[in-house]
DNA sequence: CTGTTAGCGCTTTCAA
DNA sequence: TTGAAAGCGCTAACAG
């Protein structure tokens, strides 16, 4: 055992009250004498003291802090998205605590498992497709919820995120009103992210494109630009569902000779802050993602300290025209 | 009060055996019968219980949570880094928690107060200048610390990194010995940043440079670099102490219509993911930077458990020749 | 306005 | 091998 470090009781012995009233001021109870919260408070200061967070947790069965699970946490996306989130929650005297899942369930759930046993009183996921498991534990333990990046009106989870099958219909149809017939979709991996699925499906809702998936990098839009170039029939447009490929797209444009927008368009998802300043400019699908983070967050919380339930929101995503998509020669 | 979750009596009860045995199971203790242990284990799994964190991190001081401070999260490093902790302290049944500090001194301490005040046990800060507050603040608490992404024997504070001085110095010299006379240095904020500082320091050290400041962005690159290209007497060499410097440096070169390397040489630092597939490849200084998060964390939780102390690590850089580098025209 | 005291759920001696 | 019981440090009635 290292020395103790001071406690409640110290800082009441100090001043000759009793740690009720030690307590009272920290928590900024207005029931105390103006002189007694100035010498409690002095003499918290002296010692340097700082409650035990456990001894409170456990008392008031609060432990201030929410955890995310990411998929990963190098993908620029959820950097920022985790960015917003921890402001958020900063600014708000919460704490944030996080895992990654790497998209996959097993690692998911543990993660979960570890954060509950950890204290976290409300969680952030990923996506929408979470193993029944994973919802039963949370629902059994009363800990507040909500799926992000995804919205969806019919989800018996609050989900805050994008309609992911509209924007990427969207972007389709915009693309075709730039004279584009044949678009390839350039997408990351279909098995570990339903974001990436819906977004597919709704490219296809809104005409024919041939898909090509890629890891979810730069080299991997670099190599599944490849695969579109090989074609017999080229595509004319590439429609990345991440800024990420757009560029690995765009890098293996190079080395192929073809230009951009001349001889191939590019467009991207996310809207990530450099992709006006590539050259040329990325047409690119904003996506909200630090509003997304801030809206989880802000809602978790006021859940947490007023118990009002949570609600699903959507965000809108917008065409940023760039660029890097012109008409067809 | 919402309904109460299973708690360790209720386990106690369902077998009828005291909390003490269960307890015991709950920790792997040896002195518990195998049938006794079989019992209790099936009770847990039947009750879906989870021993309450705030109890036991009260009982036994321990919370087994980390935390680390970064300037932000956005920057690539940062986050590889943070992956890196993350998923070290995971494998040892550890979480982490974090917070941002922007750079700002004051936003540190108040992350680190705010951190402390959640029951994080150990600290991972970034850089090595710090206020003494913040380091007094957590020597009374008698929390271990370290400081990362840099290394320096005399610190009296374990640091965990590289040695920023001599590697810059060995960037320049490596441009030198391909020929460079002129080479420009585009860095992000000095102000805020040590390792910046650090690294300009070395560079100079090896020989006479122009210094270039940019927010540390690919906008911050390709604003640094057009005022480098804008020189009276034009560099022949780009060194970038970033990545993302780098890249938003060739994006100023390829809106200025110059080719790289034929008419400009261009060196990055980090060695990110996608620099090998730029066109052309970037060479770069590579930065071990998730050996030195898992480093630190593998540290951090060793030096919890079994109290050895911290000790400085100096992980080296190493130039990655790539096409981006050739000798000058 | 202030003090007393009973827990919060768990770990850990100390006995049995 | 198991149980009883004393805390861990704090909050929140309840008294005064």
């Amino acid at each position: 055992m290292t020395r103790k470090v001071g406690t409640i009781r110290d800082v009441a012995d100090r001043v000759g009250l009793s740690i009720a009233t030690v307590s009272r001021v920290m928590n900024g109870a207005r029931n105390v004498a103006p002189a007694t919260r100035d010498k409690v408070l002095e003499a918290i200061r002296a010692l340097n003291y700082l409650p035990n967070p456990a001894a409170r947790a456990l008392s008031t069965a609060k432990s201030r802090t929410v955890a995310t699970v990411i998929p990963s946490i190098e993908h620029s996306i959820y950097a920022k998205f985790m960015g917003a989130v921890e402001r958020t929650l900063a600014e708000q005297g919460y704490s944030l605590v996080f895992a990654v899942s790497n998209g996959v369930a097993e690692q998911e759930h543990a993660a979960v498992q570890k954060l509950l046993g950890m204290g976290a009183e409300g969680f952030i996921l990923s996506g929408q497709a979470h193993g029944a498991e994973l919802t039963e534990l949370l629902d059994l333990r009363r800990v507040p919820y909500v799926f992000t990046s995804v919205y969806d009106p019919d989800s018996a989870v609050p989900t805050i995120g994008y309609d992911n099958h509209a924007l990427a219909a969207e972007a389709v149809r915009f693309l075709r009103g730039e004279g584009h017939e044949r678009i390839a979709v350039l997408h990351g991996p279909l098995d570990t992210n339903d974001r990436a699925r819906a977004r597919l499906a709704g490219a296809r809702s809104a005409a024919p494109v041939a898909a090509f998936e890629g890891a979810l990098d730069v080299a991997g839009g670099k190599q599944a630009a490849r695969a579109a170039l090989a074609e017999a029939n080229r595509p004319t447009a590439l429609l990345c569902f991440s800024d990420v490929l757009a560029l690995g797209a765009c890098f293996a444009l190079a080395e192929a000779g073809l230009s951009v927008p001349g001889e191939m368009s590019v467009m991207g998802f996310d809207n990530l802050d450099w992709t006006s300043e590539l050259v040329p400019p990325l047409t690119t699908m904003n996506l909200p993602a630090r509003k997304m983070g801030q809206e989880a967050a802000r809602q978790l919380v006021e859940r947490l300290e007023t118990g009002v339930p949570l609600a699903s929101a959507r965000f809108d995503g917008t065409i940023i025209t760039r660029g890097s998509v012109a008409p067809p020669r």
